[in-house]
DNA sequence: CCGCATCCTCTACGATACTG
DNA sequence: CAGTATCGTAGAGGATGCGG
């Protein structure tokens, strides 16, 4: 990502720079989170329901999320601290097609494999 | 991605390892391309349609998306040759919502900005 | 419990040059 | 036109350890 008329274009195409900035990895994830619809998740419970990865991403991701107003952070000042996290009508208008997105990938999962497989075969 | 616990939740959860494949960048980009709508789209035209980028990425990722049965790829042997891709139907179906998203992301560029600066500014 | 800072590795990606 | 091959670099992301 460092041609200047690549970064000219993403500057100047809000779709194609958003699109690219909400089709991350990490960010669809979390958004697409099961806890996710609606309701508030703690650090925690985000960080679990992705088992296995660092606790880096998530706690990026989050701030990236919440600079881009997706998300609105509540800290709870207990100790131990307690934080949640809510989706925003941002962020739910711009994240809430994923959650069928997901589902309609779960579903054609065996599909998937099989045109790998076949792909792979030689075909 | 090297963590044993992440590759084992990856491997043993359909969902979430699809949904990191579509959300990739450029697969969502070329998917994303305003001619792909049903029609095929030619190789220059993909590539055209996100000016700057290395012809690497288009290639790249649209053989990934021809592993994956998400495109069918058409070679008519002329001279020059001439190569054509649609989206399959299973590409439609998982790709579909995504010039939603992408509309959607348009209309609310202006408050990811707002929301950017006001972060910045330090609120 | 939440999360920042550091270090280090690995790969994604861009640049460039060459084929059918 | 539509790629393939090679190489170099920047940045993503994992491991670890400390601080509030």
């Amino acid at each position: 990502m460092s041609t200047k008329a690549y970064e000219a274009y993403m500057r100047d195409c809000p779709a194609a720079a958003l699109l690219s900035t909400i089709s991350n990895r990490w960010a669809s994830l979390t958004m697409c989170t099961p806890g996710s619809h609606g309701e508030a998740m703690r650090y925690n419970q985000i960080s679990r329901e992705i088992p296995g990865v660092s606790q880096k991403m998530p706690t990026q991701t989050l701030r990236m999320l919440e600079r881009d107003g997706m998300v609105r952070r509540t800290v709870t000042p207990s100790v131990p601290a307690r934080v949640d996290y809510e989706p925003t009508p941002l962020g739910q208008g711009l994240y809430g097609l994923l959650p069928q997105v997901r589902d309609r990938a779960a579903e054609k999962t065996g599909e998937v494999d099989e045109a790998r497989t076949r792909c792979d075969a030689g075909v």
